[in-house]
DNA sequence: ACTCAATAGTTGTATGATACAATCATATAG
DNA sequence: CTATATGATTGTATCATACAACTATTGAGT
């Protein structure tokens, strides 16, 4: 039941939060944004999706979405696709340029991952990618259900 | 080098990013906020201390910390205490209530984070707990020099 | 076939933590 | 004694988000 890593976890939770909410503040991004990014991803790996699909599979609200993804549209980085069988709904797909900036983006994030765990053996940094993807497989979990 | 864990943790961290962000907007947070509940716990493990040590410690914005520091004030958690040799300055220091909401709050974000982890082993989660903090360190390092 | 409910998406509005800039009061240096 | 520095507060802007209201289209039941 160890209190202590518990308690650990819980107080370096709270510190990581608030370094998240800080960093995605004050940084002006350059195109951008984190949260476009995961949208930019999830179209990328998943391929083309509507603004309902893409809120349930990131969890966000849709109305949330909706406006990230008009941003991305209006920048060219994705492309809406009207669905010929329902004139309600579109399909949001990845463009080139898109792939090109999603990919600039994210090198330049792995980047200052790099210089971040700059002290970390190979099998810190192995440990820690895979504990933290477990933690977001238990968020989404336990997220999905009650609560 | 290893591409792959640099890409995991680069992911993992984006997600784990808006979900924080999603987590602090969302719920209706009892009395206190994520925020301020690590301005308390700085206070009550440092001791008492001003907006501007505190805003370096926590690296906010000190007008940040100010707002923070007034309105936990103003809930009664902690007390303003004027320094006599320099009458600009104050020292906030932790309530009595300050220290058992405090401690409340922890004990139920303790419980949220065990239920969260709760297929992973004892192992796991001690990993988990030391990896995050070598993290945070490692941010608070990368942070205060450059960039 | 017509009406009404369901559904996909957008837009209006509020919120909350944050930063930066301006300001106020006091302290210190020249 | 004045000018500058410092601790703190307050004004303002931003940004991702949620919820609610709305629009347009679809589908279901009679």
């Amino acid at each position: 039941m160890s209190e202590e890593s518990l308690s650990q976890i819980e107080l370096e939770m709270a510190v990581l939060s608030r370094r998240i909410a800080s960093v995605s503040r004050n940084k002006r991004e350059e195109n951008l944004v984190r949260a476009a990014y995961l949208l930019l991803f999830q179209i990328s790996t998943h391929g083309p999706a509507g603004v309902k699909g893409l809120a349930e599979e990131l969890q966000l609200d849709i109305s949330t979405v909706s406006r990230q993804a008009a941003s991305l549209d209006q920048k060219g980085y994705i492309k809406k696709v009207p669905l010929p069988q329902d004139k309600r709904s579109y399909l949001y797909e990845i463009t080139e340029e898109g792939k090109r900036e999603m990919t600039e983006y994210q090198q330049i994030r792995r980047e200052k991952v790099n210089e971040l765990l700059n002290g970390w053996t190979e099998e810190e940094r192995a440990q820690f990618g895979v504990l933290l993807k477990k933690f977001n497989d238990s968020v989404k979990v336990y997220w999905s259900k009650g609560d």
